[in-house]
DNA sequence: AACGCATCCAACCGCCGAACT
DNA sequence: TAGTTCGGCGGTTGGATGCGT
């Protein structure tokens, strides 16, 4: 019974790749394509595993990889996707930051990003102002570090709006349709095929740190416009607040059982985003303290 | 120059669901 | 249906490199 093993995994060769087996997976797929990865070591005629072919190919060897150094925008986008997906990093390369691996973008996080948030009072896996209450985080919680914090999330929130706002009226109809053959369409075409509340599916049931409850609450608390206006009531989420400026959280925003929801209230959710943010909470707070703002002293 | 520490990132590990026999 | 492997994902590791003393 079962599949019979590929190969004899003690013969594999393991760790850094040279450049010569490089080129012999690299010409190769190109020349036939990876089609099993089970296999393709063998055709190939390299001593690795089909895993750890396909991490190469995935991860270094894949033409549309971006090998630049991350922007700020991709940066700030980044900490914005893990607000709504958590740590779905594959998610956020496929869907959102194009030319980025996953491995990429979970570098990035767990190197630069988690710390950022540390450091400008931010719990990294909330996304919430750090509560002196909270005996597992040793980061200052003073009214300055809470401005900041707020400030920027506010700001990252905004700089995220506009960069998908621009990307979303740049190309409409390639949009809807990576939308559509997205996981979010996936969902959509799930929720009314069965009748089924968006919480059950794969997408949402997936996520380790992100299920239904824990979407960003500090993109609420940044955005509070949404909160009130877009905030879904729900049965089965409790504490699930979307945040919907963004189409997997849009996708989200159908949490309930309201199966008749459709792209086109997504759409309306979206282009519903208020473009001013809450920055109230910036009067009457000393100029002083934006001098050594985040974005003045990115780490 | 030598040392220790911090940071980066490619690669591996472990797990889970899907696919296969 | 059961047992096994595969493919894919998130988490973690460890060697390479940079930097400060």
């Amino acid at each position: 019974m079962g599949r019979t093993p590929c190969c004899d995994s003690k013969s594999l060769k393991k760790g850094p790749w040279s450049p010569e087996e490089d080129g012999i997976l690299v010409n190769y797929i190109n020349k036939h394509g990876h089609g099993s990865w089970r296999s393709l070591p063998k055709l190939a005629g390299l001593l690795r595993s089909g895993k750890s072919c396909r991490l190469r190919w995935a991860n270094y060897l894949r033409p549309d990889i971006k090998r630049s150094p991350f922007t700020v925008e991709e940066e700030n986008l980044v900490i914005q996707l893990h607000g709504s997906l958590g740590n779905r990093h594959v998610a956020m390369s496929e869907f959102e930051i194009v030319g980025r691996t996953d491995n990429e973008i979970k570098n990035l996080w767990n190197t630069h990003l988690k710390k950022r948030l540390l450091r400008i009072g931010l719990d990294p896996n909330t996304h919430e102002p750090i509560t002196p209450s909270d005996p597992t985080t040793a980061a200052p919680t003073s009214p300055a570090n809470r401005h900041m914090a707020r400030w920027e999330s506010a700001r990252l929130e905004a700089e995220a709006r506009l960069s998908e706002e621009s990307s979303l009226f740049k190309s409409n109809s390639d949009f809807f349709l990576r939308l559509w053959n997205s996981e979010v369409g996936e969902s959509f075409r799930k929720l009314n095929k069965e009748d089924k509340t968006i919480c059950q599916s794969p997408i949402l049931q997936t996520s380790s740190s992100t299920k239904c409850g824990s979407v960003s609450a500090v993109t609420v608390d940044s955005c509070p416009n949404i909160a009130a206006s877009n905030q879904v009531e729900d049965t089965e989420c409790k504490s699930f607040k979307p945040c919907t400026k963004d189409p997997i959280n849009a996708s989200n925003a159908s949490c309930s059982n309201k199966s008749d929801d459709s792209s086109d209230t997504t759409l309306k959710l979206l282009l519903d985003f208020p473009i001013d943010n809450d920055m109230s909470f910036l009067e009457n707070v000393d100029p002083g303290i934006y001098l050594t703002s985040p974005s003045e002293d990115y780490l």
